[in-house]
DNA sequence: AAGTTCACG
DNA sequence: GACGTACGTGAACTTC
């Protein structure tokens, strides 16, 4: 047996885990000999990756394997031949990678192990026994709740999707009993994966209560006959066999002979031949890159060549904790010397209107940032404090420096740290925002969170939130997290957000985006964080009657339903309620949907309704009975902030591809509107006592943008002379102008918005291909300038691979080189609708900006902007002000795109007010 | 986590 | 010759 001088350390892969992860994450990619290779390919990166990092670490492995399922047969089968029986073969594209997986494993130098008749788990539980017992520390890579049973001093799991380790606290939180238990409360819990039957009626949390109040299964099963709810005693009682079964099945199996000898496990360096072999054979050219030119891999003799392929390498002990406030005054001075800081708060909510600040972390150069923590510690009076700053110290300290107009200050997200420090009287500016930039310069590329950017410029993957607060119900919040373990997460956010910053405010005027971030995103996080902080009353009483009429009218609707059926069914579930109408009930309809499942979508059922099925119609009444209850009625209630009694809704500023807003938690700019019981929604919006709501949209901008900037002459002319556009559309397509025939240029105007397709026309005319096509035709005849717009633009995106708005926003369109016709399709439209919908963006944007002086200016101070809705501000305003405010903001709005672009056509804008946002329209 | 549906502009 | 269609969002719900 060896001696290791070192503390020995065992690392196990489970395999099995990792391929069925890299095959649902990546598209179906084929190697170069042409098989499947998806899965092949995102395990070998995933490896890669794995071999790379575990190079860094300080408990760094002394072992390591990576174990697979040998078979789909193991002795479980023997012992319950239903077991795993539901579950369906793997795929056919992946079965052929499994031996390819292997492959890759062993081109890493990396022993691979199975076992005829094991599973992969059972085989790491063999050898984590055997490495404990010889003193090893263990770490299995995997997130399976069956492994985790194994967890022990000295043996944790990782959780290779959020990055975090998972000891016996986060079992106990996760299931509420010890690990130890773990295997009791599986058993009683049943597993519909893999078809272990368990106790019915018994989920988790009867599971866990009964372990806790017993002690262990044979007691629970022994005691059963007293237990007090009945249904629960007789299935304890009855089903007793099942749960000693399945308590077999979830036993893990750790005494069987070791495959390999641990000895063989060690780490060695990778050998390069092998795997530049493989990745040739594979065709991973830039995995190849990255192995080749004679340098070495990975873990080859703890060289640091792949770490150091990012400019300045990311250590998490450099960070300082700032507790005393000498430290804090050499970081002012440090700020102050540079001219610029970082700045990050955290706090104790995701909501910014309800956060309270925990602490503060600030960087003034790369790799150099600090966290100062000033609201750690419970709440409750008995919970001792850690030592940090004191607020009120911290705060006025701060506030000099982040209000002052020569220090610029940096942030991610700058508008949620704005909402929260001016809850403590501070006004950060001037700013500059990493998010804003990367959004201005790079839409449509990639998204524009922190950790996405600092994996794609850093090759740095940053310390997740999870891992430090955890998720779902055992997630803690900020001010409840150790210290030291909160200055690594927030001095790190610091640091990160100063090297994005470093790196994208340069490439503004080279990237030609100064306009856009100048002239039109930059200014809004100050007026968004108002809006947002402001909040929206809704009347909740209203809300809670609408809620009780329409669960009346749903479960009135239920009966009729299931009697039409003639069986009960889900009929939230598309599947079987697909299932139902076409299968049982047998109506005719085909499949629709891509995954082989009947559509009922309001397409559908609207059709089957004019055939004259009753049960369409009322499931049609029912779902949208059901959606305003659970997205609306229902969910608005819960919404209401219990400090103010208003709804605040966070607006995103990167939301959407095209400039746009999006909002959400709630989402308040989808409000019902379109049919009269939904408005009723929109009626529960009220204005506060002595005020009304006032909302002012834009009338048709999108149209009118669009015969801007095709400098289309008929559709110019037609909305200076104030005319009815859908009208004029009709007599030009048609001849003659009646309800149907405008209703039909309606659809037409909107369908050139959005590039149009003969096919989509067709469709949402009920017309054949060949019509629509000739009404296409047709349209471009009249409208001939609106064609010439569409091949500019196509032109434009085929050659530089993106479309910009005149005020200079870009969206990347990288689709359009796409060799699937219709991805390039779906980015051909894309590209002509974008210019006109970010136009729209850019210029309501513009108005909000502007708003709030031209209302100070007019003496309208306490007139109040509360929501955007892509082409509508609501306002809540006095009552005695209403007529002096409607001009200022008609105004505002007409003129907002002046003077960097001079619109060809009126901007109207229309405006109406009541006590409810309904009213108001 | 993906797919389906549906609320809005 | 087949493909699969409007553009942009977010939330709830079921299923795997």
């Amino acid at each position: 047996m060896t001696e290791y001088s070192e503390k020995p350390h065992l690392i196990l892969i489970d395999g099995s885990g990792y391929i069925f992860r890299a095959y649902h994450r990546l598209p179906p990619l084929t190697n170069k000999a042409g098989l499947p290779a998806g899965a092949v390919y995102g395990f070998t990166t995933m490896l890669w990756k794995l071999v790379e990092n575990i190079r860094k670490q300080d408990d760094a492995p002394t072992h390591f394997a990576v174990i697979f399922d040998s078979s789909r047969k193991s002795f479980r089968q023997d012992l319950y031949p239903a077991y795993k029986a539901h579950r369906p073969p793997p795929p056919e594209d992946l079965v052929p990678q499994f031996p390819l997986i292997r492959e890759a494993t062993r081109a890493f130098s990396v022993p691979s192990i199975e076992q005829e008749g094991l599973e992969a788990d059972d085989i790491i539980a063999c050898y984590s026994r055997v490495a404990l017992e010889r003193g090893f520390q263990v770490t299995v890579y995997s997130s399976d709740k069956d492994l985790m049973q194994l967890i022990q001093p000295r043996l944790n799991l990782f959780d290779p999707v959020n990055n975090c380790l998972i000891g016996s606290e986060q079992v106990v939180k996760k299931f509420g009993v010890v690990p130890e238990k773990l295997g009791d409360l599986l058993a009683l819990m049943g597993d519909t994966a893999d078809n272990i039957p368990g106790v019915p009626g018994v989920g988790p949390k009867t599971a866990s209560r009964l372990i806790n109040e017993y002690g262990n299964l044979s007691e629970i099963l022994e005691s059963a006959p007293e237990i007090k709810q009945p249904k629960l005693r007789q299935n304890l009682i009855e089903y007793k066999e099942t749960a000693i079964l399945s308590r077999e099945l979830v036993a893990l199996v750790d005494d069987k002979p070791l495959p390999e000898p641990l000895d063989n496990l060690v780490v060695k360096g990778v050998d390069m031949t092998p795997l530049r072999d493989f990745l040739s054979e594979q065709g991973f050219s830039s995995l190849l890159a990255r192995a080749g030119g004679g340098q070495s891999a990975p873990v080859a003799d703890g060289s640091k060549e792949m770490a150091a392929s990012s400019s300045q390498s990311f250590d998490p002990d450099a960070y300082e904790t700032v507790i005393d406030e000498k430290a804090l005054d050499r970081w002012i001075a440090d700020i102050y010397q540079k001219g610029q800081v970082a700045v990050d708060t955290e706090t104790d909510n995701l909501d910014a209107t309800q956060a309270q600040l925990v602490g503060v972390s600030l960087s003034t150069e790369a790799g150099k940032a600090c966290y100062i923590p000033c609201g750690h510690g419970g709440h409750d009076l008995l919970d001792q404090k850690p030592d940090q700053m004191d607020l009120l110290l911290l705060v006025k300290k701060l506030k000099p420096v982040l209000e002052d107009p020569s220090i610029l200050k940096i942030g991610q997200n700058i508008k949620y740290d704005m909402i929260v420090l001016s809850r403590y009287g501070i006004s950060v500016q001037p700013f500059d925002d990493t998010m804003l930039l990367s959004y201005d310069l790079d839409a449509g590329r990639h998204g524009h969170g922190m950790d996405e950017l600092s994996l794609l410029y850093f090759d740095h993957q940053p310390i997740s939130f999870k891992s430090v607060c955890g998720t779902g119900k055992s997630a803690i919040t900020f001010n409840h997290v150790p210290i030291p373990a909160a200055t690594r997460y927030a001095a790190e956010d610091a640091d990160i957000t100063f090297r994005l910053w470093a790196l994208l405010k340069p490439r503004l005027s080279s990237d030609g985006a100064t306009r856009i971030y100048e002239e039109v995103d930059r200014p809004l996080p100050p007026v968004i964080a108002r809006m947002e902080q402001a909040g929206i009353t809704v009347d909740s009483v209203a809300l809670h009657h609408l809620s009780s009429r329409f669960a009346h009218d749903i479960s009135r609707l239920e009966e009729e339903i299931y009697v039409l059926a003639g069986c009960r069914f889900l009929i939230s579930s598309p599947k079987q309620l697909g299932e139902v109408l076409f299968g049982t009930m047998g109506l005719a309809g085909g499949k629709k949907s891509k995954s082989g499942q009947y559509s009922t979508n309001v397409t559908e059922l609207e059709r089957l309704a004019a055939e004259g099925e009753a049960i369409a119609s009322k499931i049609l009444e029912w779902r949208q009975l059901s959606k305003l209850k659970s997205t609306y009625s229902d969910a608005l209630i819960g919404k209401v902030n219990p400090e103010t009694g208003r709804v605040h809704t966070s607006f995103s500023l990167v939301g959407a591809q095209t400039g746009r807003l999006s909002s959400t938690d709630p989402n308040l700019q989808n409000i019902p509107i379109r049919t009269e019981i939904g408005r009723e929604i929109r009626n529960a919006f009220i204005a506060k006592k002595g005020h009304l709501l006032l909302s002012a949209d834009y009338s048709q901008i999108e149209l009118r943008l669009a015969a801007h900037v095709a400098d289309e002459k008929a559709l110019l002319q037609a909305f200076r002379e104030k005319e009815d556009i859908h009208a004029l559309t009709a007599k030009q397509l048609f001849g003659h102008v009646d309800r149907e025939s405008r209703a039909r240029a309606k659809t037409i105007n909107f369908a050139i918005l959005y590039g149009i397709s003969a096919w989509g026309l067709a469709a949402r005319l009920e017309i054949d291909r060949f019509s629509a096509q000739e009404m296409i035709d047709r349209y471009f005849e009249r409208f001939p300038a609106i064609r010439h717009y569409i091949d500019r633009t196509l032109d434009f995106v085929r050659l530089h691979g993106y479309v910009e708005t005149p005020f200079g926003r870009k969206t990347h369109l990288p689709a359009i080189k796409s060799r699937k016709v219709t991805e390039r399709q779906a980015a051909e439209r894309q590209a002509i609708n974008a210019p006109i919908q970010g136009m729209s963006a850019d210029i309501i944007k513009r108005a909000m900006v502007r708003m709030e002086p031209a209302l100070a200016k007019a003496g309208l101070s306490s007139v109040k902007m509360l929501l955007q809705v892509h082409d509508e501000l609501i306002f809540e305003v006095p009552e005695e002000d209403i007529e002096k405010a409607k001009p200022v903001i008609r105004q505002v709005m007409m003129e907002a795109a002046l003077p960097i672009v001079q619109l060809s056509v009126d901007l109207e804008v229309e405006i109406g007010t009541g006590t409810s946002w309904g009213a108001a329209h």
